[in-house]
DNA sequence: GTAGGGTTAG
């Protein structure tokens, strides 16, 4: 049974199972060896019936107290989900050591009640026992998914003062902690100080950066990565991927796939998906479909990346082809998808199509329509000119409408020129959230495109009053796999007088005006 | 008994 279980492969597992079914039979006892060994084959297999008949079996043989045994019985509760069992376990047993406690905590803290276990953790140390590396592995990790940089702190304290040995588990954790805190410094200090690190130590570097949204920096990280020699896995791949997507950066995310099939890695699930969001994202719509089509096995997402990435190209009708064909082959969509589906009628003016598909959201597929469909219907009707059937849908919004809703309505008002109707909505996103550019300068636009420039010049200086600053957009382009992020009046580029220029040049040939020298262009506000 | 995954959103 041993020697089963040491491949940790599930077939294996089961075949362990089946000893243990065959012993039960023919009236074998199983002794406190023996017991541990059945469990960890139903911890490997999620087999939880197997594992209370087991249960069962060792209360009625007296090995209840054998910690052991016990041990392996929590663990088996806890990766089934079941924390009460897990609890009650713990309870009843009047010996513990170290690792029923690591147990504990983690069947907690895996099942999503983070707080409760690092309660534990102080209840455990308020009854004087130490914790050593593991135990402080789970804690950490626990206290990054909560967030709460003060209790990591401490926990980072605990470890110094205790002299615990800086392992790579530890330092993975402390590194993906101090990310998910807001401590992106702290993180890369603890990741430089690493005495040991593996692939993993990489990926929730480069992850966790993606997550705070800084690509360029999650990039560099990953190019760095390469010349330490480190081979990337698939994890690392998706979340590399997951950058391109954001960044618009084609050429890495090309070499990302040129890497993934000379290592002969499977173009499907995460990756697959992955390389087609990133494809279409870049823009490349052509190179997303061919690799759609070459995946052998296609789910809500990969459907959700297509359909999304077509609406986004302005491809109404494919986009609705494909959703449809979803459906055929009995694929479920998800809100996602109905954002995209809803995208590609708004965009492509379909506006009746685009009510049934809301409609049967909820009356074929149960999906709650959420604020984001009542925006994307808003923006299908307010783009087909459709003003008051707008105003009439927000108006009977069963939920309430948010900045995102009355910005639509706006921006529908900013390109047919209805300045009264753009007041009256002003004023209540004005009282709501005050410190929004975005408001003011649809305001402006709007008395712009019907040519009151005096009323538009006023909101400015209201703006300027009450010290509203337009938040500058930001836009990259990739060259040679450097990424440069660019903003208005930007002259941080070290050749950034060149590329006012080239810009100059461009848009003479273009529209033969000429740009403004600071590189804006001449617009509204 | 220990760490990261992770794709979809105008």
């Amino acid at each position: 049974m041993r020697c089963l279980l040491s491949s940790k492969c599930k077939e294996n597992a089961l075949l362990a199972v089946l000893m243990y079914v065959e012993m039960m039979c023919n009236d074998l006892d199983l002794d406190k060896y023996t017991y541990p060994l059945v469990l960890k084959a139903c911890v490997q297999l999620r087999e939880l019936r197997y594992g209370r008949f087991v249960h069962a079996h060792v209360i009625k043989n007296g090995y209840a107290l054998d910690l052991y045994v016990v041990n392996n019985l929590m663990r088996l509760y806890c990766v089934c989900g079941c924390v009460g069992s897990v609890r009650k376990v713990f309870d009843r047993t009047p010996v513990r050591d170290l690792v029923s406690w690591t147990i504990l905590i983690q069947g907690y803290v895996d099942n999503g009640y983070m707080k409760e276990g690092v309660d534990l953790f102080f209840e455990m140390i308020d009854d004087g026992l130490r914790a050593d590396e593991r135990m402080m592995v789970v804690v950490i990790s626990a206290c990054a998914k909560l967030g709460d940089l003060k209790l990591g702190r401490e926990l980072h304290e605990y470890v110094w003062s205790r002299k615990l040995n800086f392992d790579v588990f530890l330092g993975n954790a402390l590194v993906d902690m101090y990310l998910k805190c807001g401590e992106r410094d702290v993180a890369l200090d603890v990741f430089r100080e690493m005495p040991m690190r593996n692939v993993i130590s990489w990926n929730t570097l480069i992850s966790g950066l993606a997550q705070r949204r800084e690509f360029k920096q999650a990039l560099s990280a990953f190019n760095e990565m390469q010349d330490q020699g480190v081979k990337p896995d698939e994890n690392t791949l998706v979340a590399v991927l997951n950058c391109c997507s954001n960044l618009g950066a084609l050429e890495v995310g090309k070499w990302v796939h040129t890497y993934i099939d000379r290592n002969r890695i499977r173009v499907a699930g995460f990756v697959g998906n992955a390389l087609v969001d990133m494809y279409a994202k870049c823009g490349s719509m052509d190179d997303a479909l061919r690799v759609f089509r070459s995946m052998s096995t296609k789910d809500v997402f990969s459907y959700t990346s297509v359909i999304v990435g077509l609406a986004t190209h302005g491809k109404a009708r494919m986009a609705l082809n494909f959703f449809y064909k979803m459906l055929e082959i009995g694929i479920q969509p998800n809100e996602v998808t109905f954002v995209g589906v809803l995208t590609a009628c708004s965009h492509g003016g379909l506006v009746e199509e685009g009510d049934k598909l809301f409609a049967d959201m909820w009356r074929v597929h149960k999906l709650k329509p959420r604020i984001e469909h009542y925006g994307c219907m808003v923006d299908l009707l307010g783009r087909a000119g459709l003003i008051n059937e707008a105003m009439e849908f927000v108006e009977n919004m069963p939920i309430e409408p948010d900045a995102s809703i009355w910005g639509s309505i706006l921006a529908a008002c900013s390109i047919e020129g209805k300045v009264e109707l753009a007041q009256h909505v002003t004023e209540k996103l004005v009282d709501r959230e005050s410190e929004k550019d975005g408001t003011y300068i649809l305001m402006s636009n709007t008395y712009a495109s019907v040519s009151k420039w005096r009323d538009a010049l006023e909101v400015r200086k209201v703006m300027k009053r009450q010290k509203i600053k337009k938040v500058p957009g930001c836009s990259s382009i990739e060259l040679d796999g450097v990424v440069s992020e660019f903003r208005r009046r930007d002259k941080a580029h070290p050749r950034s007088k060149d590329i006012y220029a080239m810009v100059e040049q461009l848009t003479l040939h273009l529209t033969g005006t000429e740009a403004l020298s600071d590189g804006s262009e001449s617009c509204m506000i």
